[in-house]
DNA sequence: TGGTTGATTAACCTACAGGTTGAATATGGC
DNA sequence: GCCATATTCAACCTGTAGGTTAATCAACCA
């Protein structure tokens, strides 16, 4: 799977949104991640897997504990892909086809 | 699934992003979106539903023609959920523990 | 050395994603 | 009305995602 991808799949399940959220904070024990979520230890050390592939967390080795932290650079590559479409959602220039379609609807 | 997730799951995908990137160049029917893939006219349109699902297209009528159009907003969305985290890829601001971090760097 | 805590690995289950082929559903042209 | 074209729907297959429980590995503590 290409990195973009996997960067966009890791990101499309909110308990990683969420893992990402709290290590926005700084850096936390897979324990203490796991503490909100109503889900097994084991399940978020598979989300932890899934964000480490994608680049977006990285963890350390503090004797028993595995200190994750947050690992930004995938996301500005998300946020270079997403600017070549701001265009689209940014209404500030005016295509022949908005200007036809403006004349087509009578004031609603 | 809530709706980032959705918009996130949808762009996880190449030939998805890559049908995104044909719609930016303007309206198509479905035979022009898939003219370039190696997938079948179905695989296609299954992909085209996904899209449609997380509001990235929209899709006309026009006699048995069905013209999809790209449609910006959830990437909007992405990009003001991306923008949340700019901080951590831009190294302009300087915390604490970067200052601290810094300190117990010698010169490499 | 043996127990406790932190975290991962293994085996398993269920659901769904992404692909296929084949049939069905519009719509326009003759 | 009939055929061709555009697209979708249905049934199926295979792989993987996300969850579980049980077992294992690693490091500290007494």
């Amino acid at each position: 799977m290409d990195r973009l991808s996997e960067v966009f799949a890791a990101l499309a399940d909110p308990t990683r949104r969420a893992i990402l959220a709290r290590l926005a904070d700084g850096e936390a024990t897979v324990n203490q991640i796991a503490e909100p979520f109503p889900i097994s230890l084991q399940a978020v050390s598979k989300h932890l897997k899934v964000l480490e592939r994608a680049g977006l967390i990285s963890r350390g080795r503090e004797a028993q504990w595995r200190p994750c932290r947050l690992d930004a650079e995938p996301l500005r590559e998300v946020a270079d892909w997403v600017a070549g479409y701001q265009r689209f959602w940014e209404q500030r220039y005016d295509t022949l086809g908005e200007y036809l379609r403006q004349l087509q609807q009578p004031e609603t």
